[in-house]
DNA sequence: GTCTGTCAATTGTCTGACAAGTGTTTTCCC
DNA sequence: GGGAAAACACTTGTCAGACAATTGACAGAC
């Protein structure tokens, strides 16, 4: 897992507790007065102050001041990180559950071999399942992963409804970032049926590869989600630099 | 616009250089040795690697190093930052041209007076049109806009097929980020035939709220995309913090 | 009333230093 | 000779203090 220094930890919650607290457009303590206040120096402020200000949170104005924006009055639930639905669910107080699930070993096709970067002939494991919510169906997933990065008799044990949880808590595999990539299609039979909904109904896709931090492929998924059910959304900073 | 120093400006750029020409999982020289190639203090350094760290492109270690991580070889044309069609296509080295176009005065009615934060019964212009690609339908966008923050005549006049980049063009009103939800749907049949498909075929759609600087809302904006023509991506880090 | 220079406040940048963590090499003891 | 401990080199993390560049407000001259 990602782990940081007590200072840089403590100054970034504090830091993000004191923008939530800020309305949108008023402006911070001076650099030098809120260092003193959080008790750091004003290089370490700076460096926190950057964080929030690539997100589009803070903007700097030199012989003027530091400047609060909020997107919205909802603070980063949005898909900046990639967190298992199981996770998103917790936090925003809402009930899923785990449906009908398939765990299947077999040899990749050749467009997953090199998405994988794979050699073909290469053995691989696909689970997919259904995810509830209130007992009716609002998501397909499914996982493909190497099988030297994840047994079977493991994911038959450990699964709890979420590869990225799984793979978080068996902290061997150092995980990065993940590229995804979100389009629409109309739902094929199978998962018509398995989601419980008509042919060809609009569904929102989306295609992940989850990297390593060596670089390497650990995890290329396909997310199925039901519109309405999910409410996915991101913050996109105008202006092309920073 | 957003301005920046020079110092900062071109540091970003080279810094940015420099991670793309550098492997997956390589690491960078140590920050002293790199400050003084680039030509900067340490502390400017590191103020310009945090950028790159909150976005997920390097991770650094104490006593150890400072390493790239490529999410892929693909640099940077995801969705972190808000920049017109038009200018994307650009960057691309893809075609687009604006296809029909309405342009319509209008009393607000109620969602849209509550998402755009206006009192009822307030006029708003609406910009609706067609974006095509070699000849073909690919996107209709629809843009609504407070009077007081842009006039008809104006539109008629300067318009060249993007809302953002005519805000940006004018440079009265100081653009922070943009808010964007985002869902599928079936096409309804004025958009379906707009786009020339069948009714209830899939759609991407975006649903943007784009914000000044101020916390005020410019623009409601609705997209949507034909999948398959545009590939848009994210890159979301594992693990919360920064 | 308008313009201009001054001044205080703020962010931007730099320098140098020390603390803390990591991996390697050397030394010392058995 | 082998293994453990210590020393070392190197890295990032943090700090203190200083000066430059920019901005906005205010007072004074015209």
């Amino acid at each position: 897992m990602i782990r940081e220094n007590d200072v840089s930890r403590n100054l970034h919650e504090q830091l993000s507790l004191m923008i939530a607290n800020t309305e949108s457009g008023q402006r911070l303590p001076s650099e030098p007065k809120l260092a003193a206040v959080l008790g750091v120096s004003r290089a370490s402020l700076r460096e926190a102050m950057r964080t929030f200000e690539t997100r589009g949170l803070l903007q700097r104005k030199q012989g003027v001041g530091t400047f609060v924006i909020h997107p919205s009055n909802v603070f980063e639930t949005g898909l900046e990180t990639l967190s298992s639905l199981e996770t998103i669910a917790e936090q925003l107080g809402l009930e899923v559950s785990l449906g009908d699930m398939e765990i299947c070993r077999q040899v990749v096709d050749r467009d997953l071999a090199e998405t994988l970067e794979l050699p073909e002939g290469q053995d691989i494991l696909t689970v997919s399942r259904v995810i509830l919510s209130h007992d009716r169906p609002v998501a397909f997933l499914e996982d493909n992963l190497p099988v030297d990065v994840i047994n079977e008799s493991e994911v038959r044990t450990n699964f709890t409804g979420s590869v990225l949880d799984m793979l978080i808590r068996r902290d061997d595999i150092p995980l990065a970032s993940s590229k995804c990539q979100i389009s629409a299609i109309g739902a094929t039979p199978e998962i018509a049926s398995a989601l419980d909904i008509q042919r060809h109904d609009p569904l929102l896709v989306f295609s992940s590869l989850l990297f390593s931090t060596r670089g390497r492929i650990i995890d290329s998924s396909f997310s199925y989600f039901l519109p309405g059910y999910f409410h996915f959304h991101i913050v996109r900073r105008v202006g092309g630099q920073i």
